[in-house]
DNA sequence: AATGAATGAGGATTCATTCAT
DNA sequence: AATGAATGAATCCTCATTCAT
């Protein structure tokens, strides 16, 4: 058995080059955007001609669908990964938030590659409501109708509040992305003050 | 006195220009994003020549400025009226998530096509962070401070607390960019489930 | 009276700007063919810039169907004056080669650039066909109508003949496009012999 | 003798390779013209690699050349077999033009392919002239010779006379080429008119 | 002050050719 | 001999900016 079947070989090359563009690819848009990055610095970056470049993605456009891609398949697993989660509600808002801060920051450019384009490309704005947005509000919204049936949470309107946990989250990240370094410098106690204002409230 | 000083008749003539300029490169920007609107596009919905842009704006990164800056002083307004504002807790925040969002709303051209840049262009990043984020941060913050001392809430780190707030603001605004049209459909449901738990909390 | 109406000298400007780059892209068409011809070249041709042949000229294609339409703005012009044509048939054969031949030499690179891409561009096929082809077939076979009716010429299919004619004043041309030198050089008697032969044939 | 010489078998082979590659640019060239089609084209039409392209042809401009010689080789072969012909001048005009217009069409693509490039590529259109146009200038001013001689046509000039008779033929190619279906629809009715003047005359 | 034609640098994409496997 | 990934020069076209009128 000198070698494993030929096709697998390629395929993960293939798959090994696509991801080496790709990381150039988020890193400098992240970096200047999707529009003052060139294909020219992209290929550059990831050290291949810029002919290699549309050898593996059809456009420069397509790059940010596969960067988007990258994005989704890790969630997926994130989602799948989801059992087995602390049973306590508490531990459970600390654990989910710390987690997504966690993959956040690991896919830091590429999240940030994607947003600078998110608002002015419609079919790329779809695809990250559908296959990012909508999935965690769907996970998220389940973990809350266990609690409520299980009476740990009082009568509120779910599907809203998803929307306030998520959307804090999101403005979190942005308001990081925008300069503010105290966000991430004191997530944990940030991540305290929430999880106490979220089930305690802050009145007194 | 038949006419006012001739330097206000045509200061007043300039800024309208201007104004009438920045609404249309704000319209395109948020529909099309910066680097698509085209300084022609922006011309011809304005009703100009190309080069009367230039006679008002130094370049088309400068029309961004422009918008930021009416974002500010629009801002600045809104906070010096923040007087006089419900003793009420609840009642202050109900008002305020109000406000913004019916200012955002007005302003959402505007708002969307700064948010276009935002990640990717430092110096109106900086310039947002620093002449809408912090302020705003400041104002709530003394907000949080008096309600503090009055002994209205509880012992938590205010200016995170700022950042969940505001955040949470920015986040929604965001997913409702993005797509999710519950948010403002169902905004006087958000704002009073948000106000719960910020309050109480959602545990029972 | 100062001066004329601005938009007359307006549209004489732009017509002789689109002459002036016409004329340089026939030129390198019919010398290099379409494709080898670069927008590089012919804007340095016609002396101005790149950017330029796009604010008179959609695309480098657009430029094909411009040479066109003056072809057939010139046969037009041709067809009109086609009146107090020699009585006589074989003076009209006559009259009506030595025309072609004048116009075909005067108007070479533009025939020869538009050749170089007939067979290849559809659009400009389709064209070239209707609009240059199938007057002049019209025209002529009006002629023959005539003669016939006159019992000027024998019991033989019009249309057909009218595809002989042209065909072969077309192939003579394609010929000496080929490098056949002999055919212009020595045109008046290719004529003469031609004319003879059409009238009264070869036999003895 | 188990098998004939390797090298004849192998010759064999590649000479069937280069067929199969000539046919398959042959048939493109003509369909979308030598500059529109790319190797890849080809090499995926002709079922081989791009780079056995090359290993058969020096370049994509020699395919060009390698069609071309098929051509030649095809006309080499009608020229050998021109012996024993109709010793009527009528039926063999008629032979010539039949036989003409039947090889045309079986190599249809071949000349077209190179039609679509005769009038922009020097080297190509040398060849063309020499290798094809001027043997059959040659071969049919032997024939008009000898029916000169025999008394059977009246006193033209010989060449110029071939020249007319081959542009003729070309003509009508190309404004099949062009689109004028009726030249090849009623191609017998054709003959026999230009039969007709040929000999006779229009006169009557 | 307003115009809009002219500019030309810049950028995404294509494709003939090469060469390591 | 066959492959097809890699190459990078070449090309069409765009667009922010300028400036003569």
């Amino acid at each position: 058995m000198l070698s494993e079947p030929i096709s697998t070989r390629k395929d993960r090359r293939i798959t090994a080059r696509k991801e080496q563009i790709l990381k150039a690819a988020a890193q400098l848009f992240a970096e200047k955007g999707y529009h003052r990055t060139t294909t020219r610095d992209i290929a550059k970056a990831a050290d291949v001609s810029e002919g290699t470049l549309y050898n593996y993605f059809e456009s420069k456009n397509d790059l940010l669908f596969g960067i988007l891609s990258t994005l989704v398949a890790s969630q997926q697993i994130d989602i799948q990964q989801d059992e087995g989660l602390p049973k306590d509600a508490r531990n459970y808002l600390t654990h989910i938030l710390d987690h997504s801060k966690k993959t956040m920051m690991e896919n830091r450019t590429m999240l940030q590659s994607i947003f600078s384009e998110i608002l002015v490309n419609p079919d790329l704005r779809e695809r990250f409501y559908h296959e990012l947005v909508q999935p965690m509000y769907d996970l998220v919204e389940q973990h809350l109708i266990i609690r409520k049936e299980l009476n740990q949470i009082r009568q509120i309107n779910l599907s809203l509040t998803v929307r306030i946990l998520y959307g804090m989250l999101l403005g979190l990240i942005m308001l990081e992305f925008i300069g503010d370094e105290k966000i991430f410098m004191e997530w944990d106690q940030l991540v305290q003050s929430f999880s106490t204002i979220f089930f305690e409230g802050v009145n007194l």
